[in-house]
This record gives structure tokens, C-alpha cells and sequence, in this order.
RNA sequence: GCCCCGGUAGCUCAGUCGGAUAGAGCACAAGGUUCCUAACCUUGGGGUCAGAGGUUCGAAUCCUCUUCGGGGCACCA
């Protein structure tokens, strides 16, 4: 509806000779916008007044000369300039008319574009450590990357979901090591987990699960734990844990444990995901790209650019030639790759795999970060819009008024499966995402759980519950919808909640469009909340089962109209639909 | 010290490349159901858009400075 304004608008500039060259201007596509007050009609342009200036005219002589040339529509019904120089668009009732039967014919493709002919996406996001279980914080992470996914899938773009397992490293060792140290405990229960091991119970689970025989050469890891020392750093401590549990264990044995214990968790952790409708299309290892070869390659293509050198004993990486603020290091002197080596080849290799535009959901805390993997992105040949880094700002959560603590390695943290199980699935992803991303979220438990008025989660989907209860009690009255009869008669939806409704059901491929461009599904849950109002007011004030058939199979089919509108909206939230409540 | 995000009603927050009288929920006050679910609706009060300058026809929005809160500035990930 909207673009059909705009076509109108940029047809009157085309036949306005000193404007026609602004007409491929931004200006021109960005040039009409819904109005806030509806005696200002249903849209608007600021065009003549965005022009004033170059044309050196009036703003409301401009708009007069330009609405002249604008074509008639039978989708309007009054043009007028108003206020410093707006030209409004007042809307003929057929236009709304029209849509509610696009709507109804469409069912859950309206406003959805229909070919895939924007950027090929690759959205990454979530890709937490393999070292335990997600907590609230990564809730938020997979609330939001699901939730943009499916709209930017809504608004045209292929776009594929893709966590990234950071299954290399020391940290794996770390977990490997407590692991082991749980798996001694079970027959020698005084043993101490060192400070920097992982504390939680799953560690304990996974040393379970494992049912390994205790081999006899683990005491001296044992002994060795014993003779922990208070003054040692406890950083010092757990490497020297891992080296001595390798060299007694044999690397392989250390590894299977290793490994086992990562497919325990990352399987736990899709499994989550699963539950709460976060799905992906790939699951891409950290150590895979060292074991294709992908980290080598990645090197000595830098390399052969002359954009390493040595330094301490370590390789750097010239960063500050593509606007890093200081060169970084991609081996250690321990003649250890870093992570953000994996990093550079990593991102390369999303490019290769054949993606226009990716997309890195990182929590706020890395965006110190960013230059430096899009400086080894450039390094590698590629433009650096390539890259696109959405920030999630922190959540606190909020039990009775008090906050609640979030570290991993002390254990002591609230796992999105609690929060799931105690709140819901669909109240979780709700209040996820309904602030926007950049905002520090502070999440009520007791208001996510409550049933009542004061839950914007319900209020959406009571909208839509009431809507099925209307079709019911239609039944048991012993009437037939007749979607025919509604779309025939449609012309007698005329009353002002009729208009206001019919008007907000019509915004929806706006909202689409606008909460993919902004990458702020948080548009989307407001409009929906918006809708449900326009909706439950419409409810209070009419009548939707009367006498006359063609009356009542209007309203009937608009009703349906916001049903579908909503159930569409709440499916890109990922919020259910239910019929009753 | 430098960098990123934020500061909007009592509380939690929206606010579309700058646009018309700054909005919503909660809380507060007053009403509404012989009729399709009251998890609802209607009405009302409530604002130095952190502060100060600037840009212009027009600023919550853009620029500069100040201030407060969160985060980041590794041969950790």
C-alpha cells in the first residue's frame, strides 16, 4: 500500500521538470510515511519541503505544482497539502478494502516478499563456549538471532542460520581437566576441583555418564592436585593440571575424554535451542578449520600479502593497515595459533562459502573486537560492509526485586532451561526480544510468569484466541462463515474501528520491511501489541455475530484478516498461537 | 586516557534517512459485562526528552562539549 504512494509521489516528480533528477534520490523512496494522527489522512510526504530548498520555491507552492502532476487513483480518495508543506494522502475505503482480501487470499504469504532476490546472508549468532549449559544471557542471543532470521526471510533475503563451536583451544583442555577430576572423585571423594576448573553439577553428569575405569596412573594427577599450593596462581595451577593429565593419560585417551565431553554439551546444548524453537542450518567446528587446512592457508596468504611479521617471539598481523587501532597477534610464541586467527579464517571462509552479507550476533562486551576481525576480513580480499556486527547488550534478571548472578565457572548461574521451564517458552522469547538489542535488558521473572493484564505476551495472544472463540460460538449459533459472501461484501466494513483496524492490518509488510532494514524485531512485537489493541477495541464496541448475513460475514472475514495477521507476526516471534487461553 | 551502548512520564520502555500537539504498558483516579472469553475496553492526571551550545523552515532524533550508568581497550575466548 505504501509503495503504491510512493510510486504515485515519484510519478508526480518525473513530470516535474527541476525534480525528475532526484527521482533515483533516497529522498525520493524514503519521501511518504504513515501519519501519527489520522485527520492528517493515512499518509504523508515531506517531499515538497525535502525540495524547497534546491528548487528555491515555497514548500507549499511546491507541493501544489507537484500533487497537479500527481496521476489519479481510485486507491485514493483526497490529496491535500497541509501544515508548512505536507501533501497528505487520505485513502479511498476500497484501497483498505482491497488489502483485507489480499490478506485473506494470501493467508500467511501476506507481506512476506515472495522471491528471494535480495543478499545471500549468513547470520551467525549464539555460538557459545561448548563448557556448559546456555544461561540467560545466551537466551537473549538466540531469542534475538532466531527472531531476525525469520524476518529477514520475511523480507526477502536467503538468509542461513549458523552457530560456531569453539571446540579448539585451552579452554577445552580446562573442561577436559575437570571432567577428569570428577571422574576421580566418585572413588576418591576428597579431591578439591581447582579454582579455575568448572564448577557446575553438569561436570559432574558428564563424569558420570562417561563410566570410565579409573586407571591407575590418574593418581598421580591426583597427587599432584594434592599438592596445590595456596600461593599459586590458580591460571598456573589448572595448566599445569592439563599437561600433567596429557602426559600421564596419553594425549589420545585425553582427547577421547575431551571430545566425548564436548558432544555431551554441545548436543545438550542444540537440544535447548531446540526446545525453544532455535534451530540451524550448520553447526560450524572451531577445529575444523585447522584440520582442512583453512588456518595454514589463511596464513601464508597473509604472508605472501607481506602483511605478517615477527615481534617478541610472535607473529603479528598487520591490522593497523585496515583501521584496527594496533597490530595483532596470530601465533604466539608458544607457536600457538590465536583465536582470532580462527577468526580471520573463519569469516573468510563464509565468503568463499558463497555469502554476499554476514551477519555476527556478539554480545556488547565484544565489540572492542570487530575492527580486527573485519581488518582480517578486508586482509583476505573482501569489502568491509561485508561484515555486519549486531551488539546484544546484557541481561539482568530480577527475582522478587533483587538481581540474580551470572558466572559460569563458579556454576552459580540461572540456565535458559530453568528460565524456560519456570516462565514459558513463549513469554521467554517475547520479552527477549521486545527491547531493542542495544538496551541493557532487565528481565522480571515474576512478571514473565504472571497471568495476567500486566504480561504484553498474553495480551497478543488472547487477541488471537478470542478471534477463535468468535468462530466457535459462530458454529454453535448455527451459522456458516462464508468467506465468499464476506469479500462481496466487504464495502460495508465502514465504521471507524473498521477503518482504524483495516488500516493497522494493512501496515503489517511495512513492519516487515522496517524491523528487517533496522534489524529490530522489537518493531515487530510492538506492532503486534498495537494490533491486539486496535482489535480488542473493535471487539468491545461491535457486534461481529449479527442478523445480516452479508454484515456479519464482513466482519467475520475481517476478524480473520487480524487473526491471520497476528498468528503470522507471532510465528516470525516465535511465540505460539493458541486458539484458546 | 581512548572506544562502543544507553539516559524520554513515578516504574519499564517505544519513538521510521530530522516533520505536524513526544507515545505505550504498568502504577494511580473514575467508569464499563441481561450480548461473541473482563487475560478486555473507555476516560483522566502525569514530561526541563540528563545538561549546555550549535546546524535549519523545523531537533528527543544530526554535530560539539559536560555529566551519570553499563561494557570494552590480551601472545583469553
Amino acid at each position: 500500500m505504501k509503495t503504491a504512494i510512493i510510486n504515485l509521489v515519484k510519478s508526480g516528480l518525473q513530470r516535474v521538470p527541476e525534480l525528475e533528477k532526484f527521482l533515483d534520490d533516497h529522498i525520493a523512496d524514503n519521501a511518504v510515511e504513515r501519519t501519527k494522527d489520522l485527520i492528517h489522512g493515512d499518509f504523508s510526504s515531506n517531499i515538497a519541503m525535502r525540495f524547497a530548498k534546491v528548487t528555491k520555491k515555497n514548500p507549499r507552492d511546491l507541493a501544489s505544482i507537484i500533487i497537479k502532476e500527481i496521476p489519479e487513483s481510485n486507491l485514493v480518495k483526497k490529496i491535500e497539502i497541509a501544515g508548512p508543506g505536507f501533501i497528505n494522502f487520505h485513502m479511498s475505503d476500497s484501497a483498505f478494502h482491497k488489502e483485507i482480501s489480499k490478506i485473506i487470499k494470501t493467508k500467511n504469504l501476506y507481506g512476506k516478499s515472495q522471491n528471494k532476490t535480495k543478499e545471500k546472508i549468513l547470520l551467525e549468532f549464539v555460538s557459545a563456549n561448548p563448557t556448559g549449559p546456555l544461561h540467560v544471557g545466551h537466551g537473549r542471543h538466540a531469542a534475538y538471532g532466531a527472531t531476525l532470521g525469520n524476518i529477514l526471510d520475511a523480507a526477502g533475503y536467503s538468509v542461513k542460520r549458523e552457530y560456531y563451536v569453539n571446540d579448539a583451544g585451552r579452554q577445552m583442555d580446562i573442561l577436559c581437566v575437570s571432567v577428569i577430576i570428577r571422574i576421580l572423585e566418585i572413588n576418591t571423594p576428597d579431591i578439591v576441583m581447582p579454582a579455575a576448573g568448572y564448577q557446575g553439577d553438569y561436570i559432574g553428569t558428564i563424569a558420570a555418564s562417561l563410566n570410565k575405569k579409573i586407571n591407575s596412573s590418574l593418581i598421580k594427577v591426583f597427587v599432584h592436585l594434592q599438592n596445590e599450593s595456596a600461593s599459586q596462581d590458580k591460571e598456573q595451577f589448572i595448566d599445569s593440571l592439563i599437561k600433567s593429565a596429557k602426559d600421564t593419560l596419553g594425549l589420545e585417551e585425553f582427547n577421547i575424554i575431551k571430545k566425548i565431553s564436548l558432544e555431551l554439551i554441545r548436543s545438550d546444548i542444540e537440544e535447548d535451542l531446540k526446545e525453544f524453537g532455535v534451530t540451524f542450518d550448520t553447526w560450524f567446528s572451531e577445529n575444523s578449520l585447522a584440520e582442512q587446512g583453512h588456518i595454514q592457508t589463511t596464513l601464508s596468504l597473509l604472508k605472501d600479502k607481506e602483511l605478517l611479521y615477527k615481534k617478541d617471539g610472535a607473529i603479528w598481523f598487520k591490522a593497523t593497515e585496515f583501521d584496527d587501532e594496533k597490530d595483532r597477534v596470530v601465533t604466539r610464541e608458544n607457536k600457538n595459533n590465536t583465536y582470532f586467527t580462527s577468526d580471520i579464517a573463519y569469516h573468510h571462509n563464509k565468503k568463499v562459502r558463497g555469502f554476499d552479507h554476514l551477519i555476527d550476533i556478539l554480545g556488547s562486551d565484544h565489540h572492542g573486537y570487530i575492527a580486527r576481525v573485519r581488518a582480517g576480513l578486508v586482509a583476505m580480499g573482501h569489502q568491509a560492509t561485508d561484515l555486519e556486527v549486531e551488539l546484544v547488550q546484557f541481561v539482568s534478571l530480577f527475582r522478587a526485586g533483587e538481581k540474580q548472578s551470572m558466572s559460569t565457572r563458579s556454576g552459580e548461574f540461572i540456565t535458559l532451561r530453568q528460565l524456560r521451564e519456570e516462565v514459558g517458552n513463549d513469554a521467554a522469547r517475547f520479552f527477549y526480544i521486545m527491547r531493542s538489542n542495544e538496551q541493557h535488558l532487565d528481565f522480571d521473572l515474576e512478571l514473565a510468569k504472571s497471568k495476567s493484564n500486566e504480561n504484553p505476551v498474553y495480551y497478543i495472544q488472547y487477541a488471537h484466541a478470542r478471534i477463535a472463540s468468535v468462530f466457535r460460538q459462530l458454529e454453535e449459533k448455527k451459522y456458516n462463515y462464508n468467506e465468499e459472501i464476506g469479500i462481496d461484501n466487504i464495502s460495508l466494513l465502514a465504521t471507524n474501528k473498521e477503518k482504524l483496524i483495516m488500516s493497522a492490518l494493512s501496515r503489517f509488510p511495512e513492519v516487515i520491511e522496517l524491523s528487517a532494514n533496522n534489524r529490530a524485531p522489537h518493531n515487530l512485537a510492538q506492532y503486534l501489541r498495537e494490533l491486539a489493541n486496535e482489535f480488542h477495541s473493535y471487539y468491545n464496541d461491535s457486534i461481529f455475530i449479527v442478523e445480516d448475513k452479508n454484515t456479519r460475514n464482513a466482519r467475520m472475514l475481517l476478524i480473520k484478516a487480524t487473526q491471520l495477521i497476528i498468528k503470522n507476526g507471532l510465528e516470525l516471534l516465535g511465540v505460539s498461537s493458541p486458539k484458546s487461553m
